[in-house]
DNA sequence: CCTCTATAGATGTATATACATCCAACTCAG
DNA sequence: CTGAGTTGGATGTATATACATCTATAGAGG
């Protein structure tokens, strides 16, 4: 199962960045952008849970995005905390990229259908949701 | 669909892998394991649509495993093919990684039940093939 | 046989991602 | 307030992965 997830996950990171790739944003960042866009802003730490990885992997993700002036970075009332949100240019950034993104989403959905598609996002959210609430566990 | 994919695969790795890690096997290394198994010798090409990866993304995992002495590689009557197979020590470590695999995927599976598990299953491998086949077509 | 083109991998470079470890800032017991 | 332990990220290091480009080998014509 785990191999079956990571090799669709290169495929379908595959289909869909071929559409993206001359607007030169990789899927992690759009799925970033998203993020963001959704939550408004939110420490790095919290933005790692939402998209389960590891906050440290950010860091890096993140240095990249803001030498782009896709995401603007604050300290938070803690110190300690990053609070990150969309810059204008990311804002912007997001908005051009939404409608390529959904043509090639609406493609895979239409093969699909709309009773596989929501089964499938129904089933690997509960995945995700119970092997992260697993972590650490053993 | 493909954030999602992606944050699965992510939460789904760092699932098992925590089982495996006292191996000192990752997950992309025990799935090449497999598949050589089920597939005897194959060229790097052919591993690589097998495992939808790009298969010169795979010379460097697959020099990780040669140097750890997990698989051998020869030429192929056709000189430029790379032969990849099983050694004697990657089968035996195969062997010994499995039952521990295997334990951490029953856990899983009953957190699905069978329905779900084989729907997950198809939906995905279905998700692949149609993808990969669209491949440049655009 | 010789050249042209196509194909299998190797290599360069960039991003993605994880864990271990480190530093700074926070918390809380005393 | 102060020292001990905790927590949020940054940094070091290793693997994963992709695309562009290069090299060697095949194969097709002439």
């Amino acid at each position: 199962m785990c191999g079956s997830f990571r090799r669709t996950a290169r495929a379908l990171t595959s289909f869909y960045q071929e559409a993206l790739w001359p607007l030169g944003l990789r899927a992690t960042q759009l799925t970033i952008l998203q993020a963001l866009s959704r939550t408004g802003e939110v420490s790095q730490g919290r933005l790692g849970e939402i998209l389960a990885m590891d906050s440290t992997s950010l860091t890096r993700t993140l240095a990249i995005m803001r030498r782009r002036g896709w995401i603007a970075v604050r300290r938070g009332e803690d110190q300690r905390e990053r609070l990150l949100r969309l810059s204008r240019g990311g804002a912007a950034k997001l908005k051009r990229v939404t409608p390529v993104w959904d043509g090639v989403q609406a493609r895979l959905r239409g093969k699909l259908g709309e009773r596989g598609w929501k089964n499938l996002l129904r089933l690997t959210n509960q995945v995700t949701e119970w092997t992260t609430a697993q972590a650490g566990s053993l």
